[in-house]
DNA sequence: GGAATGGTGAACCATTGGGTTCAGTATTAC
DNA sequence: GTAATACTGAACCCAATGGTTCACCATTCC
């Protein structure tokens, strides 16, 4: 329930397609850098950054455990985000609704 | 309930803070790209190309009357993006879930 | 008609962002 | 102890982005 309000930085992390598919890909479980990596042929180093901007945003933990880094969706990830859009979506739906008159 | 899947651009679009503020002020009513300008003393041009992202990524829709461009916040603007959310939270409350044992 | 208003398009500029390689460091395996 | 593994940091590259100015077109006002 805590995590920084900052819809600034969740928006910008979600808006590559990689980190996208890295939130998809740990909403089926945790995993290292180098497993996140693998999928995409991309380097470490290139993913690691993904992982930090995704750790920037509050959407992703990491922990180093032993020589890996072991990285899980973070709870409450998309709260901030959420509210956001849901807030908006009313708006929508009102100047929808009052389109008609 | 149309709109072309692509949450990708919708991401892109809301990851600045001066198109966010643009679709939340379209969210109290339709304005032209001078008064949308105006208050972030931003060039006509540049307000322009925030206008055409958004309306790329399908937020926004104008219209041209008379010399001025009248924006209006779309319809089902966010259906996209915020069923893309949903399931990722729900993803997030099973890890969260999960987590204690 | 002429001036002011509102928007466009083209060209340019500085910053950011996604990506790389290369040279480390710390763990784990043999 | 040596080798392989997993990550990290620094430095660099190129494309995309947010912004500008300047010149221009179309409408509206006097």
């Amino acid at each position: 329930m805590v995590h920084h309000s900052g819809v600034e930085r969740t928006f910008a992390a979600l808006a590559d397609p990689t980190r996208r598919a890295v939130v998809e890909r740990l909403g089926r479980g945790s995993a290292t850098i180098s497993e996140l990596a693998e999928p995409f042929g991309i380097s470490l180093t290139g993913m690691k950054k993904h992982v930090l901007v995704l750790e920037g945003a509050g959407l992703v933990v990491t922990e180093k455990v032993g020589r890996a880094r072991r990285c899980t969706l973070a709870p409450y990830a998309f709260e901030g985000v959420t509210t956001w859009l849901q807030r908006l979506d009313r708006f929508a739906a009102v100047v929808e609704r009052t389109k008609g008159r």
